[in-house]
DNA sequence: TTAAACTTGACTAAATAAGTCAGGTATCTA
DNA sequence: TAGATACCTGACTTATTTAGTCAAGTTTAA
């Protein structure tokens, strides 16, 4: 029950992105150099946040990235599905087929470990991680 | 944000020996050919939960394992804690040093993840597994 | 005394994640 | 219109973690 370093890596982008985007396209050496990511690995990230429809690219010079939508309605849970981060703590993928193509014991207790991950994530955008500290909190509280 | 499978077997394995233990002792054979788990593999992840405080384990011929307590007492996250699965989800193991030497700003936004996931996992016991599907449910609701 | 069952440490193999590289294409600006 | 900047793509290597195996024990009931 471990996040991988690329949703964080995607998360942590993201906020630097929503901070700098009001001047024009933020350029990914930009972000590189404030964020300490490599290059080269932002482009991987990017690019699979750009086939998720979160930001959109602009090519040439003085290009960069631009979020496609506004960043309160761009979910935690949206950049990691886009970086493919896998949130499934079941063992059968759903299929409910863990222990002799029945339902384990546990299977529910796991489904429910789902609901309760995606619902807080999903509840938590990124303009909620950049207003203050403290504001995606209050967030939690409404839902 | 996968579980490994280290935790499953071991949930797994424990509500087999909570419906097998009023027999006294249960062998590790008769587990795994239960729950289709190698028997080394067991030995590893009993070891880990006798260290813990969770099984007792009986030598010798008839021997086998019984719970150190009460089953009902036994949280999923206790079992999680003893077969090593780790349950943080920032980046930092909460030093809050996570972008140079501070707080990142995803920072209270994985604490939160992880209070969300660990409250959860340590209100549901392996009892609550074992008496029907949905027993634990009700335990989340009263929650 | 022997067979069943736990005990321990070390080891190997497989899978996944993390990071790197080379060689592109697009476009703005001087 | 040349060249610099910045995105784009696929393939590759390396590191880490997880999963699974092995050998050689010790303990104890029957």
């Amino acid at each position: 029950m471990k996040l991988t370093t690329r949703s964080k890596y995607a998360v942590n982008a993201l906020t630097e992105l929503c901070t700098l985007q009001n001047q024009g396209p933020v350029a990914l050496s930009d972000i590189s150099i404030r964020q300490d990511i490599e290059i080269t690995y932002l482009e991987q990230l990017f690019r699979k946040l750009r086939i998720a429809g979160i930001v959109e690219s602009v090519r040439g010079r003085k290009g960069g990235y631009v979020y496609a939508k506004d960043p309160f309605l761009v979910s935690i849970k949206d950049i990691m599905d886009a970086v493919d981060e896998d949130l499934d703590a079941t063992s059968c993928n759903g299929s409910s087929s863990c222990h002799h193509g029945k339902k384990c014991n546990a299977h529910n207790l796991w489904c429910e470990l789902n609901e309760v991950v995606d619902s807080f994530l999903s509840n938590v955008t990124i303009s909620h991680l950049i207003q203050n500290e403290n504001s995606h909190i209050q967030v939690k509280e409404i839902i």
